[in-house]
DNA sequence: TTAATTATACTCAATTTGAGCATAATATAG
DNA sequence: CTATATTATGCTCAAATTGAGTATAATTAA
């Protein structure tokens, strides 16, 4: 056989451009053309010999498509079924396999509202700030139990990701949260069959072209992972914020709501900030605007920020 | 431009397959044919129309290569530049490019002791259960630091990577530490000339081929990272094991001693371990037998054992 | 029989956390 | 101009967790 064929490959590095926009938490999109509309991750292909490192090769494209600036990029995960559907109608002309890294970046800023696409809009039960979302009980959860029946390890899974019946929601389990649904047959993603598709059109989330969503899923729940270790919240705010704005930041991202004073312990004591001496201003009493203390260069190695999550949630 | 000709490229499955023999981590490794004799990790190519995703794959190729049963598999990271030396005259037949995907794979046994090489063998400096290693303050620092001179941003790493002067040591940053020394042209990975390669020969832990080195610098990383909020220790133990040997295998593997009763506590609290009522036979008083209590697919999003790190450090 | 070795139970102070109350400083409604 | 809403910030306090031991038990090896 002849492996230098079936070996070869095409590479995306695709990415999830993370910012926050008020408070929600937005993620850089481009439209599709095709007749579903349905929006996408920007990506741009490797080129081995014109970029000596993938991560350059990803800053390249966004600084020339996108005149974003992005500081903090982390590689996510390499995705070898791309589509997942390698017997779909999809990939008719092209010969070649497509493998795509994902990427996730970080923006202070948010230019072109309409570019960028609302997280909890594709991840609707991901936002648990106003209380857990109805589409769980009312949506999700009794079609995963039927689909998951009598089968011990499904019922295992769901129980993993959703919580389902007695455990604690965890807020990291974004990905396996989307796979799950996504073998139940609860997203537009799982079909290729243009009739199926429209039978469960757009409820359950937004959906995004080939495995664009899954990717951001990876970048979120790595976020929001990593924000309880590493001070990489910053990278998300302006040189001088308040700590409510940090929190309020904070938030958006974990889709949970925390305890203000206790936040605050934390950031005092991990001495991650330092106040700047100007004050804000806005409705209540005017808060004291802080800076970021250390290099942004540094943020992916520093102690990082605890975050007090409580025991029962919502303050 | 033809786009679809450079952007091709062929792709590389790596594994980190560790494992711990006695009180050391072990890792799979090939032997080298070429001149110099470094071992290398082993590693199969990807072919996207046999295999549905990569980690089928990989695990493909290492049931059919090395018949061992790894249970957890993990991808690490994609490298897009491989052997770092697209100059080097090593790639002089092959015109595709090559990217390599990491993982890092756990074995519960290790058989063929000679395939298997011990992690600190490579990374001497990552071993402080017997005190802070010599090569550290005789070697590796005092050159580093030399080599930093007066630059603001390098010094900045070393202290990051390697706590000099007044930082503590954090057991994760493995691989920036290598990166560090690779850069500072303290492995003999650095370099492509043979000349300077024989100057430095196998000071600084015995070389690996390609970028093999910098994969289980990545896979320590992140084994010692996960075991500290995932119960995966226990994809290293038998079924049956005693709570030292669960101890003495977690120690291994961070390079760090921990302190007894509370290491005992913190099993006990997560409950991650039950009797099996037997009881082992060894020198002192005899230990009970225990089993790790949920299955071990779950271990991936468990809980986990949350390591009593303490404040001095060796007990 | 003693010493060395290993296992396990238990203690206790220090620290960290979860959760809340109290008070301060501003804007805005009336 | 005063009351009220709103936001910021200081402080308390019990509960839980952690770091670091001491004490004692059950073995093997000398």
């Amino acid at each position: 056989m002849d492996k230098n064929h079936t070996a070869s490959v095409l590479i995306d590095l695709s990415a999830a451009i993370v910012s926050v926009r008020g408070d929600q938490p937005v993620c850089l999109t481009v439209p599709d053309v095709s007749e579903y509309q349905t929006p996408g991750l920007p990506f741009g292909p490797f080129y081995p010999e014109r970029h000596r490192t993938m991560e350059i090769g990803l800053r390249q494209w966004v600084i020339e498509q996108t005149s974003l600036d992005i500081g903090y990029v982390e590689q996510l995960y390499t995705f070898g079924d791309r589509g997942r559907r390698s017997e779909g109608a999809d990939n008719k002309k092209e010969n070649k396999h497509i493998v795509s890294v994902g990427y996730l970046a970080l923006s202070k800023q948010c230019p072109q509202p309409n570019q960028w696409s609302e997280w909890y809009k594709h991840f609707p039960w991901e936002d648990w700030r106003e209380g857990r979302p109805n589409i769980l009980n009312q949506q999700i959860i009794p079609y995963l139990e039927a689909w998951a029946g009598s089968d011990e390890l499904r019922r295992l899974r769901l129980q993993q990701a959703f919580g389902v019946p007695d455990k604690a929601w965890n807020d990291e389990f974004v990905l396996d949260r989307y796979e799950l649904m996504y073998e139940a047959g609860l997203v537009w993603e799982a079909f290729a069959d243009v009739r199926q598709k429209e039978k469960i059109s757009a409820q359950n989330g937004i959906a995004m072209q080939l495995d664009h969503r899954r990717i951001l899923a990876t970048a979120m729940g790595r976020l929001r992972a990593k924000l309880k270790y590493r001070p990489v919240v910053f990278e998300l705010m302006p040189s001088a914020f308040t700590l409510t704005h940090v929190q309020k930041t904070t938030e958006a991202i974990l889709g949970a709501l925390l305890h203000k004073q206790n936040f605050r312990r934390q950031l005092a004591k991990n001495e991650l900030v330092e106040p700047t001496g100007k004050m804000s201003k806005a409705r209540g009493r005017p808060a004291e605007l802080y800076k970021f203390k250390h290099d942004e260069s540094q943020s992916t190695n520093l102690p990082g920020l605890r975050i007090p999550l409580g025991k029962s949630r919502n303050f």
